[in-house]
This record gives structure tokens, sequence and C-alpha cells, in this order.
DNA sequence: GATACGTGGCC
DNA sequence: TGGCCAAGTAT
């Protein structure tokens, strides 16, 4: 839940998850529906699909334990460099140096590491690994961790400050960067792609029920999750609210009732999304739906992976509501 | 080795 | 607003 995800965030949601799947035999007997919908806003939702499926793995080796061979953690679905030697160290006291973005970072910054040579990480591996205290290994990588995110900042590292609860560094004076003034220097950028801009439309269509229309790999970002009907903007059509032909000819939208909600910003990774959110009526016609569509009323919609994506056009349907009285 | 993957917070 | 980054992994 930690990968590329910060303490403030997961703190909240760590027990809830544990307390719903105590071990890894009861993840694994979880449906992956369930799983998601106790990952629901915490994005990357690949990690909590490999974490259910590893869990499977560990629950079917002897006795159900965690290996304890680095080999054989990384041969677990989601578990990579810095999770085995995580779970190794932590866990079972198994001197595996970690290489997080935090100690990458101090270690650029002691060394004065030079990309691209020096990255992504063989040097800073062997560093980490050479520098660890063998009789404390899994209280020693917290502690790197640690002092990249409360001294070894970013921006502004804490190296002499005093008196503001963070630093002096403690290991400032083997810092080579800190002895040439350079720790604004490390580590170097790394030059990231110019964000893609996307606009679409987010249709929030309800039936007479109050149940929502969720579909799902029916839009290029967040695949395998259950979305609103989301469609691309599309220049040609400009009035229009064409959902009813982007749906399948069984439900009737009815497009009088369309009405614009309000926009939301989205971020993913390097895509920068704009919804116009409209809010709207269909009828779902007879029969079973479509095995890609499901009608959901909020108790269900509980009980699925949900995007933030939902949550802010959501709240623009209701901020629309409440500005109607 | 580069890229894709979610989201939120901070400046 | 837009850029940067976070207890990374898989492809």
């Amino acid at each position: 839940m930690l990968q590329q995800t910060r303490v403030e965030t997961v703190r909240p949601r760590y027990s809830a998850f544990l307390a719903a799947f105590p071990t890894p035999a009861a993840l694994a007997a979880a449906r992956e529906e369930t799983v998601l919908a106790h990952w629901s806003g915490l994005g990357y939702y690949a990690r909590a699909r490999r974490l259910r499926s590893g869990a499977s793995v560990v629950a079917e080796r002897p006795g159900g334990a965690f290996p304890r061979d680095p080999a054989a953690a990384r041969a677990i679905p989601g578990i990579g460099p810095y999770t085995a030697a995580a779970v190794l160290s932590i866990s079972f006291d198994l001197p595996y140096a970690v290489v997080d973005g935090n100690v990458a970072r101090v270690l650029a910054r002691l060394y004065c590491l030079e990309p691209p040579h020096d990255r992504p990480g063989a040097r800073a591996r062997m560093l980490a690994q050479a520098l660890l205290d063998p009789a404390h290994p899994g209280d020693h990588n917290q502690a790197m961790m640690e002092l990249g995110a409360l001294v070894c900042l970013p921006t502004g590292p804490a190296c002499t400050a005093t008196g503001t609860g963070r630093g002096p560094c403690p290991v400032a004076e083997y810092c080579r960067a800190h002895a040439a003034g350079m720790t604004h220097r490390y580590p170097a950028r790394r030059s990231r792609p110019t964000p893609v801009k996307v606009q679409a439309r987010l249709f929030l269509l309800r039936d007479r029920k109050g149940r929502l229309l969720v579909e799902k790999n029916h839009w290029q970002f967040l695949p395998r999750l259950w979305l609103p009907v989301i469609r691309p903007e599309t220049i040609d059509v400009p009035g229009a609210l064409d959902v009813p032909a982007a749906l399948p000819a069984r439900f009737r939208v009815r497009v009088d009732s369309l009405c614009e909600a309000g926009r939301v910003e989205h971020t993913i990774t390097n895509h920068r999304i704009r919804l116009r959110v409209f809010t709207g009526l269909v009828d779902s016609g007879p029969g079973p739906l479509p095995g890609e569509y499901l009608l959901v009323t909020d108790a269900e919609l509980a009980g699925l992976g949900r995007s933030s994506i939902l949550e802010k056009a959501l709240r623009a349907e209701h901020a629309a509501a409440a500005r109607r009285g």
C-alpha cells in the first residue's frame, strides 16, 4: 500500500484493510472486486490485484509463510526489490538493504551520485548494502528512509537546521554534497514528459430508481474498474450530448434530461484530464444487462473499486442538486 | 532502459 | 496553474 504512496495517505486506510483481510488466506479468498473496494481512492489499482494474487501464492506455501529468501520473495506478484528487502529486513532481521526514493536521495547527496551513470541504482544499491548495519537491518533501513523523509528533504534539506525538530543531519559531516554546498543538485532531476491534455465528458446516468449506470473497460484509463459512462470530447459533434449513440441500443438516454453539473479535473500520471460532468436519466430496457454494464445502488457502488474520478463527479452532481434546491 | 500506472499535497 | 514527488513494480 505504501508503494509510491505517502504514509499520511495510507495511515487511515491500513487498519481497515487489515481488518477486512486479516491473513493472506483471507485476502486470497476474497473476490477481486471486494479487494478493489477496500482500495478505492488509493490509486495504482494493479497493486491491489497483485497483492491479492501474491497473497494466494503465500497462502499456498508450506505453512502459509512468507519466504525468507529474496529470490522467492521477488517471485511473488507485487513484490519487487524494495518490498522484498523491506519485508525480509524488518520482519525477519535479514541483512538486505532497501533503496526507496528517500534512500536514493540520501545516497545521491552523501556520495554525489551523478546520473545517468549512477541511476537508477546499481551503485546506490551497492552503497546501501555496504552501509547496512547487519546487526539491525530493519531499524537501519527504516532509519535511512526516515532520514530522507524528515531531514534530507527533496528541497531545503535540514542539514544544519536546529530548533525545528528537523536536523541537524546526523551524517552531514560525511556528506559530499553538503561539503560542496551542492545539496540542491542531488539527486539530479529527471526530465519528465510533457503532460498530455485530455478532454472528456462524464455522464452520471441514473434509472428511475436512482441507480447509477457504470461500465467496464470503455476508457483508456483505469482499466477493469467500473466507471460512469465517459466519452471523449469530440470536436465534430459540438452540442451534443451524443451519449445515446455511444451506448448499446437497449439503453435509452432521455436527452432532454441531460444537464451539465460541473467540471472536474483529474490527473492520471502523465495525463491532465478535464471532464465535463453531465447528469441524466436512462431507461435500461428489459432483460439482463450486457456484462460490461451495471446499474448500481449506492450500497452496491460501495462494494466496487471506485476511482477518485467517480467521487469527484458525484460531488459535482451533489453540488449541482444543492444549487437547484 | 523507458514507460505506464492514481492520487493528493505543496509551492 | 503547473511542476514535483511519494516506503515501486511490471513490462
